[in-house]
DNA sequence: GTGTATGATTGTCG
DNA sequence: CGACAATCATACAC
């Protein structure tokens, strides 16, 4: 028992201080055995005994209601006094009995999963742990995994993006400091209590040690509403910013128009292969699930409205056109293009034009969806569409970009 | 402010 | 897994 103890012990020895009072008869609580056997009429006259702890009992009760000068002044008496050891001795008596129930209340502190949880994002997100370029792996991460932005305008959302974290990081950081401080501030604070109090009352080093893992239990909850809010920050912020859906970009004049030849140029097998794909996404500084959401949405919506697209599917054909009569294929048909964008010229893919109808096995160029490929022919008749002939040539050729 | 265009997402199907 | 169809959410033109 002894070694639970803190502050100075009992002058004259613990157990010989219990005898005055434990031979107290009819003393409530006393343990058995406890006491010192032949302590019943120790050295001191029980009536005079009694009074004296119940006035040293009264001064205690009521030194918390006292002025902090006159509670100083009282501790101090109470110090000197002739029955402090023996008032000790008490109360490690008491506290030896009500030790058991402390002990086995404390102990055990499983690793919150939640908290784990929290630490985990926020270091993936880069707001926790060692900074690494302001959190703009993590952005590029998700924007990856937001299946977007190859395209060059999102840098700048990604470095808007990159400050706005930075200054979630440095709140995070700065909050989780203060915390700290005040934490191990007021450690310190009741430890001093502690030891304070240790010179009046028994105080068990494990009960000090108790009562710091309760501080921190109780300041680490704190910070796990201050990480769960910085996770719900980041979560917003990345919403906003990298959320693609939500800041849609239109692709540029020319890779619409790279698509839409592409598109036109196969109208009756709109359907690229996984090369194709790569090479429109690369002519188009786009990622290939761009290109194949847009040739799905091209395919839907032409053939929901194939009248509303006649112009622009010969506006392409006829530009095909031009483009393959540069190759020396000379061809007439409809209204001059516009032509603004000769771009077709140069790029290999608008020559292949669109004549395996019906003989998709001839060329390379893919035949990806062969359930698919019946409905589009069937419910698809480009009508005025001509095509402009020519060369399986198709994508393939084009793959030494 | 409204209507349309358009890129992305979701759910379903084979 | 790719394609389709429906739908969402934003961009853009008026």
């Amino acid at each position: 028992m002894d070694e639970r103890l803190l502050g100075p012990p009992p002058p004259g020895g613990g157990r010989g201080g219990l005898g005055l009072v434990g031979g107290e008869p009819g003393g409530p609580g006393e343990p058995p055995g406890g006491g010192d056997p032949g302590g019943g009429n120790g050295g001191v006259p029980g009536g005079r005994g009694k009074q004296d702890i119940g006035d040293i009992l009264q001064q205690i009760m009521t030194i918390t209601d006292q002025s902090l000068d006159e509670a100083q002044a009282k501790k101090h008496a109470l110090n000197c006094h002739r029955m402090k050891p023996a008032l000790f001795s008490v109360l490690c008596e008491i506290k030896e009995k009500t030790g058991l129930s402390i002990r086995s209340s404390q102990e055990e502190e499983p690793v919150d999963p939640q908290l784990m949880r929290l630490d985990n994002m926020l270091l993936a997100e880069g707001v926790a742990g060692p900074e690494k370029g302001g959190g703009s792996a993590a952005a590029a991460a998700a924007a990856a995994a937001s299946g977007g932005g190859v395209s060059p305008d999102n840098s700048i959302e990604h470095s808007d993006y990159r400050s706005k974290l930075a200054q979630i990081r440095h709140i995070y950081h700065s909050e989780l400091e203060k915390y700290e401080q005040a934490c191990n501030e007021f450690t310190t604070h009741v430890m001093n209590l502690l030891r304070e109090q240790s010179r009046t009352r028994p105080v068990a080093p494990k009960e000090m040690e108790r009562m710091v893992s309760i501080i921190h239990r109780k300041f680490s909850a704190i910070q796990m509403q201050l990480k769960q809010s910085t996770c719900e920050a980041v979560m917003i912020l990345r919403s906003r910013f990298l959320d693609a859906r939500r800041k849609r970009r239109n692709f540029s004049k020319q890779a619409t128009e790279v698509l839409n030849e592409y598109f036109y140029s196969h109208l009756s097998n709109p359907y690229p292969s996984e090369e194709a794909k790569e090479e429109l996404a690369k002519k188009c500084g786009i990622t290939v699930s761009q290109v194949s959401n847009w040739f799905g949405n091209k395919r839907i919506r032409y053939k929901k409205n194939i009248g509303k697209f006649q112009e622009e599917a010969n506006i392409y054909a006829v530009k095909t056109a031009v483009s393959v009569t540069q190759g020396g294929h000379s061809r007439t048909s409809s209204p001059t293009p516009p032509s603004s964008a000769g771009s077709g010229g140069s790029f290999n893919l608008s020559g292949s034009g669109d004549m395996f109808l019906g003989m998709p096995g001839l060329n390379g160029d893919s035949y990806s969806a062969p359930q698919a490929n019946g409905g589009w022919q069937e419910a698809v008749t480009p009508s005025s569409v001509t095509s402009p002939t020519e060369g399986p040539g198709s994508v393939h050729s084009d793959t030494s970009n």
